[in-house]
RNA sequence: CGGGGCGUAGCGUAGCCUGGUAGCGCGCUUGGUUCGGGACCAAGAGGUCGGAGGUUCAAAUCCUCUCGCCCCGACCA
């Protein structure tokens, strides 16, 4: 059954990639042209995701709000590198309800401008500062090349948009985030993910500063995980978000944006996938455990199936999140097979020998073969799974850490970047001239992905031109 | 928009060059035997060959137009 097996990494990154998404029912093409449909399995590692940033954007005083997703595109046009950055992308409403609109509406492409309006109506003192509003929604960019969940027309997201009195406090804030999504991608994904601040060239329609997380996918190429603008007071002049402070003087606030969107899936999927299939992070994984079933008779499965409802109970009654496969008419091995291509962290084999011995087998996702399996008890099943999830969580991120260091190199010269950016990061003193970033594009194809936040300091000279830099970047293909 | 590939059953495809009225694999349905790493046997269901027009006694096949999708590039979370 050659159709059944995956294409291999090495032989086509790109299309096993595709047939992941397919295959373990992650999402599916829509009818029109770079448009997915979300299907259930790939919603709910969605969900787990979006609990778990929301729950730290909760935490650190955010509140949710939804805005309408049709703007005038008079808004659009009001800040000046706004339009430029977003107007080829832009989806339009021309008609409705039969007649020609008055003014054309645009489908959100991003929400700065219509929450820029609302707060600007909504802030009037120091005393209304900070408002700190996230939304989860979904907006349409007009992409000419689309991939799933990679880069699609319309894609989920959260955008959170914030207003603030002082420019340190919009920073403060922008680095807060940054810092909320380094720790979701370590914490929850087990994706090692490099944050820092994008050059001017890379930056958000808009902002004055960009900080992003950069993560490394399984063919070395960088994916830009998560983002986080301080947009200055670009937004608030040209909504007029003002404020009357403590003196009675009028000021203009500044506002921050940041964002993750369902790309997130894709890193998840380049991050920890195998030749075998998805391999999910059990803290996000729709299933962190499939219990599959054995057996030959009617006897043995009544044995079988009543030992392991009994187990399921008492998993999920610990919290876990657990899957009971009984499926009639499929072969364990090809359940083994499936779940394995579906990325489920843990699978619990129960079988006649086992109700016996009222033991189970254990075989982790990350280990395949005998060396991840092994034997457990059925008595205090649910505290070994819980143990064991947390060491796969944590194998799974030192594994992609150490996949990542393996394919960074500190680059001493240019020779040496150009091979560094064949398979993965450079590291390399750049003078910050968009010149040498835009030479070194067009040679090499590599972007500038960021400058890390974390320096080891000194001093050196830029890997293009020779000139004096003070900070090392991160050079890489990108997706 | 440029380059490449492709539209035939739910999916993957053969047939097209050299016209004669559609075949295979997977999946699906039913029955039986299986079941600790992708089971097997038997019997079934399922197709206006992307669409429109043309040539012809006859078109999946030849011609013209058209629509769409995928991959690579420019653009981008």
């Amino acid at each position: 059954m050659p159709e059944m097996k995956l294409p291999t990494r090495a032989e086509d990154f790109a299309e096993w990639y595709n047939q992941i998404v397919l295959r373990a029912e992650l999402a599916d093409y829509a009818p029109v042209r770079g448009c997915m449909i979300v299907r259930p399995y790939g919603w709910n590692l969605w969900e787990n995701i979006t609990e778990a940033l929301d729950r730290r954007f909760k935490r650190t005083g955010h509140v949710n709000a939804a805005f309408p997703m049709l703007i005038p595109r008079s808004f659009i046009e009001k800040e000046k590198s706004h339009v430029a950055g977003f107007s080829p992308e832009l989806a339009v409403v021309t008609h409705g309800g039969g007649e020609e609109l008055e003014e054309p509406l645009v489908i959100r492409p991003t929400s700065e401008t219509i929450i820029g309006h609302a707060y600007a109506k909504w802030i009037q003192s120091y005393r209304d500062l900070p408002v700190l509003i996230n939304q989860w929604n979904s907006v349409v960019r007009w992409e000419l090349r689309t991939r799933l969940f990679l880069r699609t027309l319309e894609f989920y997201w959260q955008e959170g948009h914030t207003a603030h009195a002082t420019r340190e406090e919009a920073e403060a804030e922008t680095r807060q985030m940054l810092d909320i999504y380094t720790d979701f991608a370590v914490t929850e994904a087990a994706i090692p993910v490099i944050p820092g601040r994008k050059s001017a060239s890379e930056r958000f329609a808009g902002a004055d500063e960009t900080y992003s997380i950069e993560a490394m996918m399984g063919d070395g190429k960088a994916l830009q995980a998560g983002t986080s603008h301080h947009l200055g007071q670009n937004f608030a002049k040209a909504f007029e978000i003002c404020y009357l402070d403590r003196s009675g003087v009028l000021q203009h606030c500044w506002t921050t944006s940041w964002g993750l969107s369902t790309r997130f899936i894709g890193a998840v999927i380049m991050t920890h996938g195998d030749d075998q299939g998805l391999i999910l992070p059990p803290r996000l994984a729709p299933f962190q455990a499939v219990i599959t079933p054995i057996f030959k008779d009617d006897q043995e499965k009544a044995g079988v199936l009543a030992a392991a409802e009994k187990l399921l109970a008492a998993l999920v009654d610990a919290g876990l999140r657990v899957k009971l496969d009984a499926r009639e008419g499929v072969s364990p091995g090809f359940k083994f097979n499936d779940w394995e291509m579906r990325g489920v962290p843990l699978r619990i084999e129960i079988g006649p020998k086992d109700v016996t011995k009222e033991s189970v087998v254990l075989a982790r996702r990350d280990r395949l073969g005998k060396e991840g399996k092994q034997f457990a008890p059925q008595a205090g099943l649910a505290a070994t799974v819980t143990k064991l999830l947390e060491e796969i969580q944590r194998s799974l991120l030192s594994r992609a850490l150490e996949f990542r260091k393996s394919n960074t190199v500190e680059t001493s010269d240019y020779e040496e970047f150009k091979s560094a950016v064949e398979k993965g990061f450079a590291l390399s003193w750049w003078c910050g001239d968009s010149g040498c970033e835009e030479k070194i594009k067009e040679e090499t194809k590599a972007t500038m992905r960021c400058i890390p936040i974390e320096q080891a300091g000194g001093s050196g000279k830029c890997v293009y031109c020779g000139r004096p830099a003070g900070e090392k970047s991160i050079f890489a293909r990108a997706y």
